[in-house]
DNA sequence: ACCAGTATGAGACTCGGTATCATCCGATCC
DNA sequence: GGATCGGATGATACCGAGTCTCATACTGGT
C-alpha cells in the first residue's frame, strides 16, 4: 500500500527539479503511510506527535504542490475543511462515505459507478478532470 | 420553475410552528426564483440589493433550518464556501460540474448515474441518505 | 567552504461561518 | 384595538481553517 507512492513522488519532484527539504520529505512519508484521507490539521498533528515540528504553512504549501501535479487528490466531505490523500498510479481510485453522526470517513470503490459517470462526462460539454462522489449517512454503529 | 416551492416551503414551516417572520420569507422568495445553487454571501448580498436588509447571521439560521426540514440542499464544491439550492418535492435531482479556471458551476442530471449511485448504496452498510456528485475540470469557455 | 536561491516556520492576517444578546415583531389573549 | 409573550431578527464579537509575509535555515552547485 504504502509501498512505491512515497518514493515515487520524492523522486518525481527531485526530477522537476524542486529541492528536497526536510518538512516536504516528511509529509510525504507521512501521507504515504495513510490508506485513506487526512485533514492538514491531522497531518499537523501527527507530525508533531512524531518529534517532526513542520510549520502548518508548510503543511499547506506541500499539499498544494502534490495537489498540482496530482500526487494527491483533495476531498471535501462538507465538515468545512478539506482532506487529502495519495493518488496512486496504478489509477485504483476509490470515493467515500461520510456518517454525518460521529463524522467517520470511509472508502469505497465501484466499477459500475465508475462507468456511469465515465459516461456522463463525456456529454457534458465539459473537459472533465476528475470527479467527487460522496455519500453522506449513518454509518453501521451510529444507524443502530 | 420557482412555482410550488417557495409556497410550499413557507406553508409547511407554518404547519410546523414556525412564525413566518420577514427575513426567512426574503430568503425563502430569493432560493425560489434560483435555478441552481448559490453561497450564503450570493443570498446576503441579492438581498441587500432588493433593498431587503437582513443580516448575515439570519441568512445562515434560514439556510439552516430549511437544511435540516430537507428543504435546501447544501452543496460543497471546493472553493471553500458552502452553497445551497431549493430541493424539490417532486425528487428531481441533479448534480453539478464546477470549472476549476473561471469557478462556474452548472448543473446536470443523469438517470443511468442516480442508478449506479442507488445500486452502490445498498450495498455499503451506511443507511445512505443522500449523494453528492461533482465533476471538476474545464467549461467550453475555458478550454478554449 | 562559499554563494545564490529555494524551503521552512512563526505569526499576522483574511474571511466564511457561528454564538451571543438586546431588540423587534407576529400571534394570541383579553 | 391594545397588552403580552416568545420566537425571529440583526449587529457584532468571536472562532477556526487556510493564506500571506518575511526573516532565517538549508540545499545544491561551484
Amino acid at each position: 500500500m504504502t509501498c512505491g507512492w512515497t518514493s515515487d513522488t520524492i523522486e518525481a519532484l527531485g526530477r522537476a527539479g524542486y529541492r528536497s527539504g526536510g518538512a516536504r520529505r516528511a509529509v510525504i512519508e507521512l501521507l504515504g503511510r495513510q490508506d485513506c484521507c487526512l485533514t492538514a490539521q491531522e497531518i499537523f498533528d501527527g507530525l508533531r506527535a512524531e518529534g517532526r515540528a513542520v510549520g502548518i504553512a508548510s503543511v499547506y504549501r506541500v499539499l498544494d504542490l502534490l495537489g498540482e501535479r496530482g500526487f494527491v487528490q483533495r476531498i471535501d466531505v462538507g465538515a468545512g475543511m478539506a482532506r487529502f490523500e495519495p493518488v496512486h498510479s496504478s489509477g485504483e481510485h476509490h470515493h467515500h462515505l461520510v456518517c454525518e453522526d460521529c463524522g467517520k470517513v470511509e472508502a469505497f470503490a465501484d466499477d459500475g459507478l465508475e462507468r456511469a459517470l465515465h459516461k456522463v462526462e463525456g456529454s457534458t460539454g465539459y473537459s472533465v478532470a476528475g470527479h467527487d462522489v460522496v455519500l453522506r449517512g449513518a454509518c453501521a454503529d451510529c444507524s443502530a
